[in-house]
DNA sequence: GCCGTTTTCGGCCCGACTGTTTTCAGTCG
């Protein structure tokens, strides 16, 4: 294995403050996107874009060219980007900070900078409370008040970021409470529903978007303001409203004519990425998408479509289901009639990771057993954490053996559902299991995964990693890359010598359901299934009720582009456990690859 | 800075809203 190269994260970081210094430089917009675009693409790349940039190859992602490439291997080969230097010397670092107030932009930044010697948020502060911002062309006296509010609001609570993004469930939770409300005071021929990253089931949401066609628009919009859980609206018309709730999440609504309904439901799904994408495409048809239709240069008319089909069809596309619309290759697959037949949570025969009272778990094995049977499941894997998982929750070998038979007898006295006797195994930071494979022999199904001891450094968790994935016994490694959504980064690892191994010994790879983690997250899950790995989506159920959990990792998994195939429990377990068995009686072969 | 069923150069989505103007630039999604 090569040293360790310098994150995607932190390239990424490195073209996005690239993207905003030129910004600041006045360089035009489509030169900053495209710094912008690029850092996605290395964000979301699930190999090492620095090494790919040593090898030339980092032009083969979206959105990067020569240039790019120069500048990454530049910053990879001697930590820095030449004109990242330059441009550093011109523009103060606490100017980005301005740029990010909100009503504050690039060009305003500037032109504090270059009129009124402003550098930082305390000068900005400083010269607003002199309300000498008003002296400056295009700026007066309601900007001054709104950037003393938002400095306001950042010292009350520095670590608060500016838009606080919320979990996908909470934020459907929220949503829903809104569309009831709605509906309840409208007449019943107006449609609401939800659009944006909500439906497109994205890990967290910013805001909330609601679409709605109406005859009476304005009394539509006006009715937000009612809902108990709006705490204020900012503007109010007959092309929707824009308000906040209580719990401090923006609300975005719009109304259009019911034979618009398409077209809106269309532009409110998103993302602006994905539409953007669409417009251009268009444009060299000569079509012009809006919210509001579809102009055609040959006939000057404007084309109105009641769904969404027909949006995409009027563009000679197949539809695209919302969890694929990202801009990552949907619309050229939908070009070419090449878009997979997502999973769906039907799809599901078993959940291959759950938890009891043996450990951190809240119901006994039956409870958990009958409570998957309710949900149609056909087989359960109850798989408590191991001898060495702390918090008072160490499952001793002697305790696992008793589980086991305990597991075989609720199996035996309950029909309907087949149990399965596993464990979730701690990898230890040397890469091997806290139980002896003599006992792990005895199980169904064996998970593995880390716990501990995150910070080891990417060379270390790779061959950590790899090695519980050559562990004849592992079946599944849970949360592969440890992240959790909006609280923790993933701990650095090379996932594409994670996939290869994977790939090569059989050894699958989970997308925890759990709506804290979603890990694997989408584009890895994706980028994983391409190398040939089998993916298995699990609840990781700590108690009855978050079997419902499924849910998620369904919606991170058609995110991810997979299909019911790619996906190992949506098949009967005789069909899964076939290989396993197989892989057991000739670990020395499977370890190796064949 | 990227990119190509018009193109290796000249394009690169669309509209709403705000605050400032007096017809529009900047910001935002």
């Amino acid at each position: 294995m090569t040293e360790p190269e310098l994150s995607n994260a932190a390239v990424a970081d490195a073209l996005e403050e690239l993207g905003d210094l030129y910004e600041l430089d006045g360089a035009i917009v489509h030169r900053v996107l495209a710094y912008r675009s690029a850092a996605r693409a290395v964000r979301d790349a699930s190999v090492s874009v620095a090494a790919l940039a040593r090898e030339g190859r980092a032009t083969e992602l979206p959105g990067i060219g020569n240039t790019l490439q120069e500048k990454i291997l530049a910053l990879a080969t001697t930590g820095t980007i030449p004109a990242a230097e330059k441009l550093r010397a011109k523009f103060p670092p606490g100017l980005v900070a301005v740029t990010r107030l909100p009503g504050l932009g690039a060009k305003r930044a500037r032109l504090l900078h270059s009129e009124l010697g402003i550098d930082s948020l305390e000068k900005l502060r400083e010269a607003a409370l002199a309300q000498r911002l008003r002296s400056v062309r295009g700026l007066g006296p309601k900007i001054e008040e709104r950037v003393l509010a938002a400095l306001e609001a950042i010292d009350s609570d520095p670590t608060a970021p500016a838009t606080p993004r919320v979990l996908l469930p909470r934020a459907i939770g929220v949503g829903e409470e809104l569309l009831a409300g709605l509906r309840a005071l409208t007449t019943a021929d107006d449609r609401i529903e939800l659009a944006g990253s909500i439906r497109r089931q994205a890990g967290s949401i910013k805001d909330i978007d609601l679409i709605a066609t109406s005859t009476r628009p304005t009394a539509l919009a006006r009715s937000l303001a009612k809902l108990e859980q709006i705490e204020h609206v900012s503007s109010a018309g007959k092309a929707g409203a824009r308000a906040r709730t209580h719990s401090g999440i923006g609300v975005d609504l719009r109304i259009a004519a019911p034979r618009q309904l398409g077209n809106l439901l269309q532009h409110f799904t998103g993302s602006g990425r994905h539409n953007a994408a669409l417009r251009e495409a268009a444009v060299r048809r000569g079509l012009h998408v809006s919210e509001y239709g579809i102009l055609d240069d040959a006939t000057g008319a404007t084309d109105t479509c009641a769904s969404e089909h027909e949006v995409y069809e009027r563009l000679g596309l197949a539809y695209i289901e919302p969890e694929l619309r990202e801009d990552r290759g949907e619309l050229d697959a939908a070009r070419a009639g090449e878009l997979p037949r997502l999973i769906e949570l039907t799809d599901i025969r078993g959940d291959l990771h759950s938890h009891t009272i043996a450990s951190d778990g809240h119901n006994t094995i039956e409870e958990m057993a009958l409570a998957a049977r309710e949900r149609g499941y056909e087989y359960l894997a109850i798989t408590d954490h191991s001898a060495s998982h702390g918090f008072g929750n160490d499952v001793s070998p002697e305790q696992l053996r008793r589980q086991i038979e305990l597991v075989r007898e609720t199996n035996t006295r309950i029909d309907g559902i087949e149990l399965l006797a596993g464990s979730e195994v701690n990898i230890l930071p040397d890469g091997t299991l806290d139980y002896e494979d003599e006992l792990l022999g005895q199980l169904d199904w064996v998970v593995a995964s880390v716990h501990t001891s995150f910070g080891i450094g990417e060379r270390a968790m790779t061959e950590r990693m790899i090695a519980a994935i050559e562990h004849p016994l592992v079946d599944v490694i849970a949360h592969p890359t440890g992240r959790l959504i909006e609280r923790r980064q993933p701990y650095a690892i090379d996932l594409d010598a994670v996939f290869a191994a994977a790939a090569r010994t059989g050894t699958m790879l989970e997308i925890n359901a759990n709506p804290d983690r979603r890990d694997l997250p989408d584009v890895h899950a994706r980028a994983a299934a391409r190398a040939g790995v089998m993916i298995v989506i699990d609840s990781d159920a700590h108690r009855t009720r978050t079997l419902e959990n499924m849910r998620w990792g369904v919606a991170t998994a058609r995110r991810a582009w997979l299909t019911a195939e790619d996906v190992a429990n949506t098949r009967p377990w005789q069909e899964l456990t076939r290989p396993r068995s197989d892989a057991r009686a000739h670990p020395q072969t499977r370890a190796r690859g064949t």
